[in-house]
RNA sequence: GGGCGCGUGGCUUAGCCUGGAUAGAGCAUCGGGUUCCUAACCCGGCGGUCGGGGGUUCGAAUCCCCCCGCGCCCGCCA
């Protein structure tokens, strides 16, 4: 029996345990076939996801035509070239112009289970890299409430900055909070008089104010009425324009931060019920304040294609970046001297590059352009470096058309969370009447709010997604409770064994049943998806995995006894712990709640 | 009109960057599985000319071109 020990010389992926040495092998194959293969071209074009009883994969194709060969030829002959097989290698097959090469059993088990038993915890994360990162993401204008739509921002911003800390990549998370427009303005209008003095058309819309009511939601009740009155009512305008100018004067009205944070606290408390937190509030108004707009206007007016409009205004000529504007002319600076957002998010790029290693923004498809703008800018000031872009499209609703608060498409993200936490409940009191009622809540809570995370999570940020509610508050299939179910019956099965912490002894000649070896294969491919994705920034294949994962425990489940088991039983239940270790590091960094129990 | 994105079984989708083995999954539907470790589960069936056309290639869902459909953007708004 082995029994694993912690060791932090355990290298994070479980490949690089044989990895070199095959890859060697398999170079040698080559040689011997007189065919000149690079070992960077050969590590890129093997497949190591694992299939049908192997373990890495490599199409020989693309040699075949250099080697004179037909395909399923050369497979052979290079298959015959590995044998005879040795350590780890347990077999080496041609098919169909593949060599498919399986590993033994046993080491497959020995260096997987090693692997997550030594690092535990850290399984699934990278050791410490230099070079901090930024994502900022959400962003949305302290207007209101979130609807679902607005909240995928967060979710793909959130995971991504999950993954990258995995990577071993510090991360700073920032939400850039817009004080100094128009719709900032207009709650602070709204709410520098009591409600019973507002406008009746305003009233109309929002007739009670109830005080005890969430601040985003309150605050925001008036906002879609005032859009609507300021078109009609210049005065108004006037008013609401006057407050603009003061803010950007750096005089803002006393009540003006006031009411901006406290309903940006209310909507960051929404986001905090899916795991949604921020390290850094960056204001807009702090650039102008700090100078840093006014030093942007200054480089931009000796910027190669700067031009003076005949009213004063400053702009760049843009021709030359190929925007897809019908006058390829950018303003930096208003006719009255006044900033510009995209001026002020250049000064904001600015500041983040002088801090940050690696700046990603989350925008909708709609800032599309902005960011092409800004790119150009960035240019036009001699700045080399650019943000990436995680782009995603909106959530469109079943009659047509995406979510949006003003045309009364929207959902709220507090009632599809409840209404998700309610149904939880129902599921929960359907099948456990063992369960206290703190336990109850918590389960539901978790339950609820992780099902609204990753039925948002799991679609390709650039596809848009159909809301429904049917489909948003499922909990079968490809969901977060089927993820939750997974690792909770790996937590009962341990609880059971009495075993709920390492250490683990086991056998690893004994976990050969395929779907032993399936199972290890999943759990051995957490290092090299994190990687993968912290390096595409393709959050979504993170939410794949996690399913993947959950779907062949559950086979394994199925197909084998663990508790029951004879001779198998401590290396069964040693592979339970290592599953629900990397199910809890996967749950994690989705942001999905893990439960002991459901 | 220009730019960007999307178009895969009835529905929702993975795969597309880095072209290769019968295009994976979930929902729905049909048929099975619980005296046994949590059935929010598992096994099996049905269902796909990967929007259309052309090209490159030994090989295209994947790369290139054209077309069609849908979405978004094209402000001295943010």
């Amino acid at each position: 029996m082995n029994s694993a020990s912690p060791s932090p010389v355990i290298p994070p992926d479980p490949w690089s345990r044989w990895a070199p040495p095959l890859i060697d092998r398999i170079l040698e194959a080559f040689r011997a076939e007189s065919i000149p293969v690079e070992r960077p071209e050969l590590e890129a074009a093997l497949d190591r996801s694992g299939g049908e009883g192997w373990d890495l994969a490599l199409a020989v194709h693309r040699w075949a035509r250099i080697a004179g060969r037909a395909p399923p030829r050369l497979a052979d002959d290079l298959a015959a070239r590995l044998r005879p097989e040795r350590p780890p290698l347990r077999s080496a097959a041609a098919a169909q112009g593949y060599v498919n090469l399986t590993l033994e059993p046993e080491t497959v088990a020995r260096g997987t289970l090693e692997t997550v038993f030594g690092r535990w915890e850290r399984y699934g994360h990278w050791e410490p890299e230099a070079g901090t990162a930024c994502v900022e993401h959400t962003s949305a204008n302290p207007t209101g409430a979130f609807h679902v739509g607005r909240v995928r921002n967060a979710i793909i911003g959130d995971t991504l900055v999950r993954v990258l800390r995995a990577r071993g990549i510090p991360a700073v998370t920032q939400y850039y909070v817009d004080d100094m427009g128009r719709q900032a303005a207009m709650i602070t209008w709204i709410w520098s008089r009591p409600p019973d003095s507002w406008p009746p058309e305003i009233r109309a819309e929002a007739p009670t104010i109830d005080p005890a009511e969430k601040a985003d939601r309150r605050l925001g009740r008036p906002y879609p009425a005032v859009s609507g009155y300021l078109k009609s009512h210049p005065e108004a305008q006037a008013e609401v324009a006057a407050i603009v100018r003061a803010v950007e004067e750096g005089h803002p009205p006393a009540e003006h931060h006031r009411r901006i944070s406290e309903i940006l606290d209310g909507m960051l408390q929404s986001l905090a019920r899916i795991g949604i937190r921020f390290d850094e509030r960056v204001w807009e108004s702090s650039l102008l304040d700090s100078g840093a707009v006014g030093q942007v206007v200054d480089r931009l007016l000796k910027a190669p294609h700067a031009t003076l409009e005949e009213n004063g205004a400053a702009a760049i000529d843009a021709s030359g970046y190929r925007l897809p504007k019908e006058e390829a002319k950018i303003i930096v600076r208003r006719a009255d001297g006044t900033s510009l957002y995209v001026t002020r998010d250049v000064a904001y790029h600015l500041s983040k590059f002088a801090r940050f290693a690696r700046v990603i923004d989350v925008l909708g498809q709609d800032h599309r352009l902005h960011a092409q703008t800004l790119d150009a800018l960035l240019a036009e000031i001699g700045e080399p470096r650019r943000p990436e872009y995680v782009i995603y499209q909106d959530l469109t609703v079943p009659e047509g058309g995406r979510m949006s608060t003003r045309r009364g498409t929207g959902v709220w993200l507090d009632d599809l969370l409840d209404e998700a936490v309610r149904r939880a409940r129902e599921e929960v009191l359907r099948r456990r009447d063992d369960l206290s009622e703190a336990e109850i809540g918590r389960i539901a809570e978790a339950v609820g709010t992780s099902a609204v995370r990753y039925h948002i999570l799991r679609v390709a940020p650039e596809k848009t997604v159909l809301f429904r509610w049917e489909e948003a508050l499922s909990f079968e299939g490809r969901t977060a409770p089927f993820l939750q179910y997974a690792h909770a019956r790996a937590a009962s099965l341990l609880r059971k064994a009495g075993r709920e912490g390492p250490p683990y002894p086991f056998d690893p000649g004994l976990l050969g049943h395929p779907e032993e070896q399936a199972l290890l294969r999943r759990i051995r491919a957490l290092p090299g998806r994190v990687e993968y994705v912290a390096r595409t920034n393709h959050v979504h294949a993170l939410a794949g995995y996690a399913h993947d994962l959950a779907d062949q425990f559950n086979r394994f489940y199925h197909a084998v006894p663990v508790l029951t088991a004879g001779a198998e039983r401590d290396s069964r239940i040693a592979l339970v712990a290592a599953t629900r270790r990397t199910m809890e590091t996967t749950l994690d960094l989705i942001g999905v709640t893990p439960l002991e129990t459901m």
